[in-house]
DNA sequence: TCATATTCCTATTTATTTGGTTGGTTTATA
DNA sequence: TATAAACCAACCAAATAAATAGGAATATGA
């Protein structure tokens, strides 16, 4: 039960984009020396979210990345289901439940209750409350 | 972040211990016929139970296994933790968190809260609650 | 114009975890 | 004393995770 580099990189990376975000683009290069990921590694982890509109890419000299909408509009919910394909603990809890055994299964609500907490946490925080100096007078919500 | 089959089928053989538990000891045997798990699979998962002295094991020809407690005394979250190790999604928020970039990560606070939501869902369930007829007027809880 | 800096693309490699299987030994009972 | 049970220690195969490698396409600015 854990998510995986590739959420973890991504939500950082995301994070690090949100705070050093000027009108300029950033080259992935600083991003990966700043979050000690390896450049390629972080590159195919990015890919996604370029693909999928939430971050905006620049080819060639001077270009880089940056976000595509507002940090508090990207949710850390919809960030780890890119990278994760999905955030159910067990498949018969997740977007298409397939067991044979489901009709008198004692565990299935359980499962589908357990999903849904997950998912109630993890889409109630966005990237913006993730950025230094968010909320409650923190540098991280507690 | 997924539940292993190991922590599915030891959720599956407690809860099935449970309802069939009457003054004998149930082999092994019944229960994977049951469950439809491997014999052989399903005894490596439950060793660790008899261990912990959640479950007691009675060897030699009429033997098996029983639990050594109340189904409303075992917690689903004791019996994952011991099948999955840990539950937290993430090192960082686990037992023993060690990451050197700790103290100016953005995500730690975001991790813990999320292992927070899930121990407090997971601990509030016990075996009794996922036995068939338990609860609410449903087969399963809601 | 052309060296340079960037993203984009496809494939390969390596390590770890998962999900078992094999082949027994020991113990108790009917 | 045959049989049915738990116990024990390896081993194995497939899948997944975590990168790495090597370049092609694209844009800039000196």
């Amino acid at each position: 039960m854990t998510i995986s580099t590739r959420g973890r990189y991504a939500l950082r990376v995301l994070i690090d984009m949100a705070e050093n975000q000027r009108d300029v683009y950033i080259p992935l290069k600083d991003m990966a020396a700043r979050q000690e990921i390896s450049e390629k590694y972080l590159e195919s982890i990015i890919k996604v979210f370029v693909k999928e509109q939430i971050v905006t890419a620049v080819r060639g000299k001077g270009g880089g990345y940056r976000l595509s909408r507002q940090p508090e509009e990207i949710s850390v919910e919809e960030v780890l289901l890119l990278t994760e394909g999905t955030l159910s603990p067990v498949a018969c809890a997740g977007a298409s439940p397939s067991c044979r055994r489901m009709e008198d299964c004692r565990t299935t609500a359980l499962w589908q209750g357990l999903n849904q907490v997950i998912h109630e946490y993890l889409s109630s925080y966005s990237i913006r409350d993730l950025m230094a100096g968010a909320g409650c007078g923190y540098d991280y919500i507690i």
